[in-house]
DNA sequence: CTGAAAGCGCTAACAT
DNA sequence: ATGTTAGCGCTTTCAG
């Protein structure tokens, strides 16, 4: 008799119908319609259709709130976009991307910031919110910047999460797993090779090199120069996120310096165009006087001449953080391997062969 | 007995302490613990501390689960970006104010995409996967474009939402209930009468005016210079969401007409850049030849001269979006009346007078 | 293949 | 003020 004593069971202004009702109306057993409404073979298929038959009748959703305590386990990522000031195109594209392969698996995206300092104690960190309390979320994906204070304190509270590691900072070498990379490297090489073989001898790197993923594109960028027996040059003046103001400024101060200069490469798209405006204010034309690569091939066409730059699919980075989470979730805690997503120079408008390539050439 | 037959309860490789370990250690009721935990204040000092302590040693973490269970309401809110390829930099300042506001609150936010037919009949429409299930979020903000099929969908499916108002596309008017909506009606009309007064006669408008929220901008404009008894001119090629493109074009096929025109008024700022593109192909400068208005001022410092543009506060749309959805699902489902946010013409530097300006006046 | 029933971790009503 | 306990809706043994 207690059993009728139950607060909502026969409540007839209750909204939703439950499993129960379910179950009452097709004349079987609760377990049975949860095997019915997971899809699972061994049910009579006479059964099967009575229970789908009540379920519609009822018009049933399933409560994911008692499913995930009984399964003890959601499908809920959570994207945290570390220490940026905002959801820049680059990382809305991730996101994307994420939230793309996340569809597909049945899975879910909540997005949240987390402003954190990397000096603080692993196990002093105040984690975001989402995860402070248990089973919020099942897995995170961590991009912005990052360091390892934080992936350190995910670890110890035994958080599963997967890391975008380009923008990854820290002393050491991460080990490579459980993180997806793309491959700035190789890409900012391509870029500095392709303007020294145009002819280009004075060319000048614009990005802060004091991030990492700045610096590993410059260091790729020292690479090319040197093997190339040229003399690298570099300007950054860092500015919070406004990176167009930033190649602006940087650019005003290599002209200023009177470095001659016929090439420009850019750690990042808007930098190439903060660069270029500088360029431009003071009366140098793109391609003409100097030539312009950036990096990223986010910002769309947004420039004319089209912009020569490197090319990253963020699309692609972000499905492969969303099937390298899901898959940590569903291989029990295993450390899976680095992904790592290829680049391309995109060969467009702001790059132009110098006049006096074969002279240069000579001389290497 | 039974109670020890329960499947972890003494497991040790259990991974994360319950509130019953917290109260076993504790030494009180699971209810107590439940009351500290949830900071209510009725609890004596010394259990509350002896709590908190027990808590701390076992770094117990709620379970989200359990609780969103029991309470029958998580705090979790679904962006839907409806009908949109991607996510564009207005919708992330959105998304990042909607963010912001529930961070504060408590809240959390998912993301997701929804594409779907206006002419699905509302009990037809599959619903985003997000919604089939009950309780997996609590509440819904509407935002990209959105049609009358899917509220109703909402409505008669009893899930809580408010909308991003001015993309909603419908014959009628929508009553002002549970949304927020940017002014761009007082903005653009603010921006024609800014290039009339200037004395520009010949001012054309550009955007796709089969949507909706570049229609308003267009009808204000429409009224702006018939007041001033001017002639209207506007010219739009939709090109998806390229809309840079679009202006692009559409100003290529403006000036092949040869309509004779001073300046141009823009839906978006996208538009805009585009638009600036096209006549720098063909020679013209701004504003030296012609003067140039956009809407949004999303895009950051990305031009030269600077765009004089339209601004949306989107952080504070989202913002509002958040504040209102909480809204809803606190006081119980009532409605609440529209949000408004005001729009601001930032004057820089696209926009000249005429030099006729005299003769011009004399003329109206 | 199906039904019965024990939990999942927490909240809230009730009793003390 | 605190303890006790019946649920929340679902999954998953365990028998049969």
């Amino acid at each position: 008799m207690k059993r009728f004593t139950k607060k909502n069971r026969n409540n007839p202004r209750r909204t939703t119908a439950t499993i129960r009702d379910v179950a009452l109306r097709a004349n079987v057993a609760v377990g049975t319609v949860s095997r019915v409404v997971n899809n699972r073979p061994d049910v009579n298929e006479e059964l099967r259709s009575r229970v789908l038959r009540a379920a519609a009748d009822l018009s049933y959703r399933p409560n994911a709130r008692g499913r995930s305590l009984a399964r003890n386990s959601s499908t809920l990522l959570s994207f945290i976009l570390s220490n940026r000031d905002f959801l820049h195109p680059f990382h809305s594209h991730v996101l994307q991307g994420v939230q793309e392969f996340c569809e597909k698996a049945g899975y879910f995206v909540m997005y949240t910031r987390f402003q954190y300092s990397p000096s603080i104690k692993a196990s002093e960190l105040i984690l975001p919110l989402v995860l402070q309390s248990h089973g919020m979320t099942d897995c995170v994906v961590l991009a912005g910047t990052n360091y390892k204070n934080f992936s350190d304190a995910l670890e110890s509270r035994d958080i599963p999460y997967v890391l975008l590691a380009n923008n990854f900072v820290s002393q050491g070498v991460r080990k490579p797993v459980n993180q997806v990379r793309f491959d700035d490297v190789t890409g900012a090489g391509e870029a500095a090779r392709y303007l020294i073989q145009l002819g280009h001898r004075q060319i000048c790197y614009i990005g802060d090199i004091s991030m990492p993923w700045y610096r590993a594109r410059y260091e790729a960028y020292l690479r090319e120069m040197e093997k190339a027996g040229l003399q690298p040059m570099a300007q950054t003046l860092a500015l919070s996120d406004d990176r167009f103001t930033n190649g602006l400024k940087s650019v005003q101060e290599v002209l200023d310096q009177k470095v001659p200069m016929t090439a420009i490469f850019a750690g990042t798209d808007d930098v190439a165009l903060g660069a270029w405006e500088g360029l431009r204010r003071r009366g140098l034309e793109v391609p003409r006087d100097i030539s312009l690569i950036g990096f990223d091939d986010q910002q769309g066409p947004l420039a004319f001449p089209a912009l020569t730059t490197v090319r990253v699919d963020t699309g692609e980075v972000g499905r492969q953080l969303a099937k390298m989470a899901i898959a940590r979730l569903t291989s029990s805690g295993q450390s899976i391997p680095e992904v790592l997503i290829p680049t391309k120079l995109m060969k467009r408008e702001t790059c132009r062969p110098l006049l006096n390539m074969q002279r240069a050439r000579r001389k290497s």
